[in-house]
DNA sequence: CTTCCACGGGAACACTGGGGTG
DNA sequence: CACCCCAGTGTTCCCGTGGAAG
């Protein structure tokens, strides 16, 4: 074979020592047999459902915490352990695991779970309904104890809590079967506005799953860097800038283990053998960067477009006609605050430069809302008094970073290309 | 007390992509 | 085949509401 760049950027890659010697238990999908610092989660979540392994309908259950505080983990391994030592005795207990986040609809959602006992139920075309009788019979076709995990219940209560009544209710038009329902959500108030009804039922039982503090993550991480890397790639210092990184953030095991894996993979590249902390923090602003990438790219190109002036707006304070005193001085790192208004003109009259449909005020506001819960933009309501409501909208990270993303849309193209003299033109 | 601007809930609509029926 | 039924999504229309400045 001759000697192409490639190939010898490829053997030296493949000669060189690997650092890693199980890269995937550093994904937050990976579950260990031992789970640090939840046991006590574990025990409670055992005590309730081992019930099903007598026969017995377990009570309902919800799991709250923050996201990277292990929930999922502990429910799907709790569930593993309860399905093998069933099938062991054989003892009918199956545990299906749903990602609601994924699965948001009742329709899919009663799909999906059909599906699991074997029915063909078509993508769409059914009325809801039979898709629920047809998910029942299949499912009452035999004794046996079923756990449903609703991960990321919340997701579903947004569409209408129907199938949740009809889910928490089942068992009692059930002959054969019992149905024991685990629900797990980031959101601590999101029953609020269930049906009373559903609310109690799905909440037999409730665990609260606490963050990790930075010791904790640090066990974390040292548990699963024993797996991963050769002896002598990681020192000590790293584990806890990785761990102290993600603590700061709601203590997030999921962070801490992307940020560990992200470092050592910049080092790998970089032909080191071991991780240095800047490997780390490095890694920080490369996970929140492609993590602000994937988000804009995949946006509608309505929700880019408005993105996108307020980018122009932020670059051009002086199209923001504000009445009386402003941000004036230093205000740090031109940053510039604007309301909705003004986010509308321009977006409107961007719009017609580039032929695309306008949309109304009303949908604006909601595109805007949208965009601060994803967190590339700020934006809060305040009352202006004599001058009306608004949100006070900020562009919440590097602009230069967005344009780049902005500019793979072939229907933005026209508009990007232009001088940002010319767009102020037109605009003023 | 009035005024002002936009927030945001809710209903209604259009449209898409699929099913079942005659 | 034509036709109507269904869920889901994105949107518009209508409107009651907040709350400090005037």
């Amino acid at each position: 074979m001759r000697k192409t760049p490639i190939a010898t950027a490829i053997n030296l890659l493949l000669e060189s020592k690997p650092m890693f010697n199980n890269r995937d238990v550093l994904r937050s999908t990976y579950i260990p047999d031992y789970l640090p610092h939840r046991d006590r989660e574990v025990d409670i979540l055992i005590n309730i459902l081992i019930v099903a392994l007598r026969g017995d309908t377990p009570s309902n259950i919800l799991i709250y915490g923050k996201t990277g505080t292990g929930k999922t983990a502990v429910t799907t391994h709790v569930g593993n352990e309860i399905e093998r030592v069933g099938k062991e005795r054989g003892i009918p207990c199956h545990v299906l695991y749903t990602n609601c986040g994924i699965i948001d609809t009742q329709y899919r959602l009663l799909a999906s779970l059909a599906r699991n006992f074997g029915k063909k139920i078509p993508m769409t075309g059914w009325p809801t309904d039979q898709v629920y009788s047809e998910f029942k019979s299949a499912l009452d076709s035999r004794e046996r104890v079923v756990i449903i995990i609703l991960d990321e219940i919340d997701k579903l209560t947004k569409k209408g809590d129907d199938v949740l009544y009809n889910l928490s209710r089942i068992n009692s038009t059930l002959k054969h079967a019992k149905v024991s329902l685990v629900g797990i959500s980031n959101d601590l108030k999101f029953t609020e506005f269930l049906d009373p009804r559903v609310r109690s039922s799905l909440g037999e039982e409730e665990i609260v799953f606490p963050p990790y503090n930075a010791e904790q993550l640090s066990d974390i991480l040292r548990q699963r860097a024993e797996v991963a890397f050769s002896k002598g790639t990681l020192n000590e210092n790293v584990i806890s800038l990785c761990s102290a990184l993600a603590a700061r953030e709601h203590g997030d095991a999921r962070k801490a283990l992307d940020l560990l894996r992200i470092s050592a993979e910049l080092a790998e590249r970089a032909g080191l053998d071991h991780v240095e902390e800047f490997h780390v923090r490095r890694a920080q602003s490369a996970i929140e960067s492609d993590r602000v990438a994937e988000v804009v790219r995949t946006l509608p190109t309505q929700s880019k477009m408005v993105l996108y002036s307020i980018m122009t707006l932020n670059r051009a304070p002086e199209l923001i006609r504000r009445t009386g005193k402003s941000g004036n001085g230093g205000n740090g790192g031109g940053r510039n605050i604007m309301s909705t208004g003004e986010v509308y003109q321009t977006y409107r009259s961007m719009c017609n430069m580039i032929d695309l449909d306008v949309l109304t005020q009303r949908r604006i506001t909601e595109l805007i809302t949208e965009l601060d819960m994803l967190g590339i933009v700020n934006a809060i309501v305040i009352n202006r008094g004599r001058y009306g409501m608004t949100k006070e909208i900020s562009l919440d990270t590097p602009p230069d970073h967005i344009f780049r993303t902005l500019s793979g849309d072939a229907r933005l193209q026209p508009l990007l290309e232009m001088r940002p003299g010319a767009i102020q033109m037109q605009l003023g």
